[in-house]
DNA sequence: CACACTTTTTTCGCGGCTCGAAAAAAAGCC
DNA sequence: GGCTTTTTTTCGAGCCGCGAAAAAAGTGTG
């Protein structure tokens, strides 16, 4: 509430809305954006025939024959040739890179798998300047102009989504990867934390189920978490925030990755898991990367009878437990999604997770509580990673409109910021 | 981002933006309204003069003799004619009330000694009726309206502000003072959780320190917490939330006065120190009420040798110290105020609270964690109140225009909502 | 003490925005 | 084909913020 709101500012907000509804999907009618945007019908058609003449939407033909009398609706679409966006994914071992339609189609792809431990810190960035070199040189963009680029990282990243601060997946700190890549391909770029994007990716994918409030945990080698509050992806103040991972479950307890004692993730990641199931101690130094298949061992040997495998999983859904406790005494309770590799025993987890939660303070109206899994992390990310730089380009340069009137536009100077 | 921009939003906000520099003090000018909002002279001049017009802001010699040259600058003041507010605040065995001018000067107040906890439900509310009746029928408002009522409770209140939930200081729940109170009154209620005031007062107090993230903590018979993130109070999704006392510090630990186990604050509670100080079990039921000086007398006592109160007061800051750990782990470090009675030990409570941070993920940048007492409870309570009241009305009622044209303005239809 | 100078504040016309009402368009219904 | 219904566009009106210019209210100077 610092800054004045002139009289374009108007303008951009109610654009931006014009352009959401249609992001949404379900070929909205004029008529049905005004009823919820509750401007006047010519407002919204002002602005929708701006934005056609901009091409940004385009209209198409309700595929439902509108069964009803009167003057056919006409949808609004996003034009799949107003621009393109491009996604990167950095993980543990694994580089990988999507074009973008403006419309959200996938234009091609590309992974690849690399020793991101051992690579040394110019050619990590080196790798991912090519694979992105290779994606705007692609003829699958066919003269579209790329507008945004995200690029997902596990790990902290900081609160201006510019540089990656730490991760697990490399010894390299304080990357500035927006500043890297805006300096070589003048093209606007956020560094993302993963954990984030997946959250982002189940709004677009249950809107009903995931809306306003709800939390995304990755559940894997480390533990992750994407916060979504009152309608926003919750941040940190200075990084990405949420190390839900790193909340104390036990004081002076496991030894963590992370080289603290007690963290949750000392317990519930696959690490630990490993650790407790083995017969290990937990003081021991955690290994540093645990095979999909050993882990799928030691949950079926916990299904199989009771054994150190079973109770490792119960450990790991009560530090799970404790910890979601601990945060619904600060949020209130929401739903929970658990994504990745271990939630595929969420089986195995979800008991002492729930017993966890009800001796908390969380579990006191423990009735909005919902667990759900979703298995495929990878996807998520994808999915994610394309709407987060989508809406970026939504809001901040479309709906700031007098862009994209036919010519190149000013790359360097407006685009960046 | 789901409704619309109208026209007169713009000017909505743009008039808010106006009051709150008035509201700021240093009797700001227009030309540095101007420079502060962004907006042009013109608009600020024209806002400014309705504002006048409208009787809620005055002018005002600048009291610096401006050695200046030029045309001198007029300062903007809140017309202290313009509205009252009144502030209730119930704590356990207390109950008192203040009446205010628009530009925040105290009227007049009053407070009661009463015991909450053995009060009926309707006596309880009784009295808070009575209280606030009193003051609407007090000669010091002259003639004034008054625009807004904010009750404090110690305990947890609803997202939307209008009930108490639980409370500790009666065994009454789910209380909806708002409705109540507005349907004896006819005048606008809010329902707030007191640390929240507290935070809010800070802001006010000391906004180079307190400004867009920071935590106040209540260090008394139980632990509160107001949080501020990003500039905004944090809330809960359903409740006040923000239940720091009832995070976990130690699974199935301590018995806390909320009924469960290992809450922080079943280490760092009045209570609990005195539970730990005076060698009773941990386990043992809570104390329901401490005097102030027996906590005086267990601080003296851990000051002055190695014994089980230095222990309690180092229990507790290790509690205090984890928790915040934990905290930080999910929204980055933030300076903190240390409030209520046991704020006074803070010099015992302090080197446990830091070697227990420093272990956790929060001590990683540990730069911007400063710590401060802030001895007068009340008087923040107090002042907290009051601004959350005025701001209210700055912003609902007053950035709205067109109500208070001279005329009574319709009370039942448009201030409550 | 008059006049120049400086800074703040107001005035005025312009362009942009949203709105409501009415008109136009595009169907289905009989 | 004409009537009804619903969607969309058009048009004039009312507000709002802006920039430029004017007015206001002081200080400095000779």
């Amino acid at each position: 509430m610092t800054v004045g709101m002139r009289h374009d500012d108007l303008r951009r907000r109610n654009r931006a809305m014009v352009i959401a509804a249609a992001r949404r999907g379900g070929q909205a009618s004029r008529t049905e954006i005004a009823a919820i945007t509750g401007l006047s019908h010519s407002t919204i058609s002002a602005i929708s025939s701006d934005l056609i003449a901009e091409r940004i939407l385009t209209e198409t033909r309700q595929e439902a024959p509108a069964l009803k009398r009167g003057r056919p609706q006409v949808g609004l679409a996003l034009d799949p040739q107003a621009a393109c966006a491009v996604t990167l994914m950095l993980s543990l071992n694994s580089l990988s890179a999507t074009s973008l339609d403006y419309a959200g189609n996938l234009l091609e792809e590309e992974h690849r798998r690399l020793d991101t431990r051992a690579l040394p810190r110019d050619e990590l960035i080196g790798e991912c300047m090519d694979i992105l070199r290779r994606r705007l040189e692609h003829p699958a963009h066919a003269g579209r102009q790329v507008l945004r680029i995200v690029l997902a990282v596990q790990g902290i990243t900081d609160a201006e989504a510019r540089s990656m601060l730490w991760s697990p997946i490399t010894p390299h700190t304080d990357i500035p990867f927006a500043d890297l890549l805006e300096a070589s391909f003048s093209i606007a770029v956020t560094v993302e934390n993963d954990c984030n994007m997946m959250a982002e990716a189940l709004r677009w994918r249950d809107p009903e189920r995931y809306r306003d409030d709800f939390i995304a945990i990755l559940l894997s080698h480390g533990i992750g978490m994407g916060l979504v509050l009152k309608g926003s992806m919750f941040t940190g103040t200075h990084s990405s925030g949420v190390e839900f991972g790193h909340m104390v479950h036990r004081p002076d307890g496991a030894l963590c990755r992370c080289g603290r004692r007690g963290c949750i993730e000392a317990y519930a990641g696959s690490y630990a898991i490993w650790r407790n199931a083995t017969g290990h101690d937990e003081n021991e130094e955690p290994r540093g990367d645990i095979e999909e298949t050993e882990m799928q061992a030691l949950a079926q040997a916990a299904r199989d009878h009771d054994g150190p495998e079973r109770r490792a999983f119960r450990i790991a859904g009560e530090a799970l437990g404790f910890g979601l406790g601990s945060l619904f005494a600060l949020i209130d309770p929401a739903p929970v999604a658990m994504v990745g590799l271990n939630a595929a025993a969420f089986d195995l987890i979800g008991p002492a997770l729930r017993e966890a939660i009800a001796r908390t303070a969380g579990g006191h109206h423990s009735g909005s509580i919902t667990f759900d899994t979703q298995p495929d992390q990878v996807a998520l990310l994808r999915e994610g990673c394309a709407m987060r730089a989508l809406t970026f380009i939504d809001h901040r340069i479309f709906a700031a409109g007098r862009a994209a009137q036919g010519e190149p536009a000013p790359l360097h100077s407006s685009l960046i910021a």
